[in-house]
DNA sequence: GCTAAAGTTGACGTTAACGTAAGTTAATTT
DNA sequence: AAATTAACTTACGTTAACGTCAACTTTAGC
C-alpha cells in the first residue's frame, strides 16, 4: 500500500502542500498521522484527483466534497440513502450535461472565428507571395 | 435595432444589475449611455452570453474578457495579430479539451456508480417484494 | 549530538466576484 | 407639486481558495 508525504503528493498533483492542508480542513481528504505528520493512502490520492478534476470543471470545493463524499463507496447503504444519491446524481449528471453544451457551443465558435481568421491570412499571403 | 435596460438585460440573464455594472467596470460590456443610465445593445447582449458561458466552463472574467475581445470581428485586421488570434484559439481549444477529458471521466465515473447503487437497489427491492 | 530539511500549527494577507447599504439624481405617475 | 420608481455612484462587507510569514517541533544524515 502505497503512502506519501505532503511534499510528495502535492509534487505529483502540482500543488501546494498549503492546498493539501487547506483541502483537508474542508474535509476533501483525511490522511493518516504519524505523530502529527500527515500520510497520505492512495484513497487520499483518488480524492484528490477527483477534487482537482472537479475544480477544471468549475465546481466549488464544498461541491467537490459533496460530491465526491457521496460516491465514496463505503458510504452509502440503506436504501433511502441509495434513492438519494440515485437523485443527486442524475442532478449533476444534468450540470455537467449544461455545461457540455457550453463547452461545444464554444468550441464551434472557436471554429469558426479560425476559419475566417485562416481566410485572411490566406488572402494577405496570397498576395504577398504575388510580388 | 434592441435596447435593454439594465433591469431588462438583468432579468433575461438572471444576473443582478450590479454583476452588469461590475462586468462593465472590467471592461466586458460597455453599455452606451443616455445621460448616466446605461442602454444596451445587441452586441453587449451577446458578450453578455458569452461570458456567462465562459463563467459556467470554470474561466475567470479576466480570460473571459481576453478571450471575448478577441474573437469580436471587429478588431483584428493585420497579419500579425491574425497569426497571434490564431495561436491562442489553439492554446483555447486545447484548455477546453483538457475540460472536456474531465468532464468525459466524470460522467463516465457517474455511470459506474449509478449502476452499482441501482444494482443494490434491485437486490433490496426483490428482496422486500419476496415477502 | 548537532544541524539542516521537512513538517506542524496559528494567524493574518490577498484576489475574485460580486452583495449590500447609503445617499443622489432622473423620470414617471398621481 | 409631491411621491414613487428606477438608475446611479461610492464605498465598505463577504466568501472562497489559497499565499505567506512566524514560531516551533520532528526527523534524517553525518
Amino acid at each position: 500500500m502505497s503512502r506519501y508525504s505532503i511534499q510528495n503528493l502535492a509534487e505529483r498533483f502540482d500543488v501546494t502542500p498549503r492546498a493539501l492542508r487547506f483541502y483537508e480542513s474542508k474535509g476533501l481528504l483525511a490522511p493518516a498521522k504519524r505523530g502529527q505528520t500527515r500520510i497520505y493512502s492512495e484513497r487520499d490520492k483518488t480524492r484528490l484527483l477527483l477534487t482537482l478534476r472537479g475544480k477544471k470543471l468549475g465546481f466549488s470545493l464544498e461541491e467537490c466534497r459533496e460530491i465526491i463524499d457521496m460516491y465514496d463507496p463505503s458510504q452509502s447503504d440503506n436504501t433511502q440513502q441509495l434513492i438519494r444519491l440515485c437523485q443527486k446524481i442524475t442532478e449533476h449528471r444534468s450540470e455537467l450535461l449544461e455545461k457540455m453544451n457550453a463547452m461545444e457551443a464554444t468550441l464551434k465558435l472557436m471554429d469558426e472565428v479560425e476559419r475566417k481568421c485562416l481566410d485572411k491570412l490566406m488572402e494577405n499571403t496570397s498576395f504577398g507571395a504575388s510580388i
